[in-house]
DNA sequence: GTCTAGGTACGATTGATTTCGTACTCGAGT
DNA sequence: ACTCGAGTACGAAATCAATCGTACCTAGAC
């Protein structure tokens, strides 16, 4: 029941490269996006982001998400939980998730 | 012997998924830290970079640069000088350049 | 135990990106 | 006019990244 995370690299082993290679894919950045803009970080769901793509390529694009630090996966088992490593980020790229932030309201249709 | 300028994106046509797309590759990012540390803005020869690669790929390199609107191109016709749009990228993507600096600081060797 | 929904592993394919070889252009200097 | 240094154009090779098909695993519901 209690979710296993998995494993993410600590704070100082952030490299800016990594994560701007996984900001760089449009449907990553759009998970971020999301993300960045909502401010209670709760966790969320894998497919509460409407990725039109396989869910073979979900996992492969969370992986890079996680692999570059920007996310937390926790593994249920049958289902997965995704939540912004914000303090992280926040702490070693400052600015980075108002960037996304920014990015997620041109981008949201205006309702 | 005045060069003409190269014509890049105008500021609102700055998009985050190119410019992150250009900053994905570690010889135009070593070239935006640099630009992005030095506060003069002064306009630099081409070769003034030292990257480690043929001038054909330097070519590709900045050209995806001045198309991703972070740079300028002075085209002089048997060189070309190459200036940071600080004001452009500061106004449209407020952040990125401090990200960039700070990156400088690390990567550079402490003397 | 069986079934099902959500997710992963592995491999193959496709597409994009980086890189460079060859040939060419341009302007400055002699 | 000739040469030289710097840069470009074009195309090919090589490398890397995104995508999906098939098969498999896991926890929960029945």
């Amino acid at each position: 029941m209690a979710g296993t995370n998995l494993v993410g690299p600590e704070v100082d082993a952030l490299e800016l490269g990594v994560v701007l290679r996984a900001l760089a894919d449009e449907h990553r950045r759009s998970v971020m996006t999301e993300l960045a803009a909502d401010r209670t970080d709760s966790e969320r769901g894998c497919n509460s982001f409407a990725l039109p793509i396989s869910k073979q390529t979900q996992t492969h694009h969370f992986r890079v998400l996680r692999e570059a630090g920007l996310i937390d996966e926790i593994d249920y088992g049958n289902r997965k939980g995704i939540r912004l490593r914000r303090t992280d980020v926040d702490s070693r790229f400052p600015g980075l998730l108002a960037l996304l932030e920014a990015e997620h309201r041109d981008g949201t249709a205006p309702h």
